[in-house]
DNA sequence: ATGCATTTTTATAGACGTATAGAATCTATA
DNA sequence: TATAGATTCTATACGTCTATAAAAATGCAT
């Protein structure tokens, strides 16, 4: 049964249910951040949820901010994947530019907590996990900046957007979705993506480069 | 010098004296609140703003969260009567929506930590402060909604955007704004008011019924 | 069933935080 | 300058919070 001496069934098992274990403590604090803020929830606050002892979670993370920091990284944890493989692969810069606001609300629904944690919480973190937060953040923003960048080049947008301005805005619209979509439309998430996709798209192309991406077509003739 | 018993003129002095330092004490609240949140903020540190100690601070408001009260009213003030002076005033609802988006930026200079404050922790209020808050939010919210289901009314906006969702995204926008410009650039809240109105005019007009209204004039032809 | 490792609990140190009470100090005016 | 009232200070009660240490309980392999 036994695999090799080095790394025995026994370990494996230990890890796989340590592992459990400690997601569910982290989906606790997740939870509990998410929804009175970091400074706002006590240690106590998390071990209720899980109808623990508030040392007890000691014994998963060394301290309050290790578990901020646990949370944030799964927060942005997949996003910047998804947004460079867009921005790699085919496509025009408007196709892009709507799949990278697919991608990034789509979280949204399957992470909630931890994205929310991600958004308004990510400042509390010391320098360290700040730091390395702040550098998947800034790789995220270069996606955006790299899409508009390419559609304003290639004519498809605007000639006239300022980049970063712009990304900045974007990315503040996309990423305050996570505070105001009701908790239980959780289904319509894609519906929110559709819909800003739209809006965005509509505001950045170029009108005379794109005469035929009219954003919706008007039902009536004038 | 007296005008009348009842109100004499040291009362005056008095007052005025004591609302001007009310006014520093809740400036200096505000601005503790926005770097480090109202639960990362002990009244210390407010009191450390001021040369104060701690307890001194309980001459001027009753408890810690009387004071984050007292910076979100100060920060929501005058949104309301800006855009509901906008929303009865003259003009299409394009030009009522880029003067809106406007109105709702220009304190971003004036009050940067008021607004920071309402925007970021208003949500820590307890229920009565919450709720007078949120009627506030609500009145903006509706000069939204109204401006755009009139747009899409009259056919100078996209007949198929979601009136709700939008003026959600709109608002998230721009409210997001306040944590994302950088505060040694105040001079700037109008350069980006100006981008701002742009995409999101873009992305709303009505290009079937608006031909005249390309965003920004291509520079070359095609 | 026994013994070992893992997990959880109890107990508590020690820092910090809000708020109150009463004394001390300051300020404006008579 | 003496006084009344306004403002700030000292001292502190009292609760809450994070984190540690050691003991107890639990689960697991033999």
């Amino acid at each position: 049964m036994r695999m090799n001496t080095l790394w025995p069934r026994s370990r494996l098992l230990r890890n796989s249910r340590l592992l459990r274990r400690a997601d569910a403590i982290v989906d606790a604090a997740a939870s509990v951040f998410a929804e009175r803020g970091y400074h706002g929830t006590s240690t106590q606050a998390i071990a209720d949820v899980l109808g623990l002892r508030q040392a007890s979670l000691y014994y998963y993370f060394p301290s309050k901010e290790a578990a901020l920091a646990l949370v944030c990284e799964r927060g942005v944890d997949g996003f910047v994947e998804a947004a460079e493989a867009i921005l790699a692969g085919a496509g025009t810069p408007l196709e892009k530019l709507t799949a990278l606001i697919g991608a990034h609300l789509a979280p949204n629904a399957s992470k909630r907590d931890y994205v929310k944690v991600f958004i308004n919480e990510r400042r509390y973190l010391a320098d360290a996990g700040r730091r390395r937060i702040g550098r998947k953040s800034r790789r995220i923003e270069r996606c955006f900046e790299e899409v508009i960048r390419t559609g304003i080049a290639d004519g498809s947008m605007r000639a006239g957007a300022d980049v970063r301005l712009t990304m900045l805005a974007v990315l503040g619209m996309l990423n305050s979705v996570i505070n105001w979509r009701a908790a239980d439309q959780e289904a319509s998430v894609a519906r929110v993506a559709r819909e800003l996709g739209q809006l965005v798209v509509a505001g950045l192309v170029n009108p005379v480069a794109n005469p035929a991406v009219k954003p919706v077509p008007a039902r009536k003739r004038a």
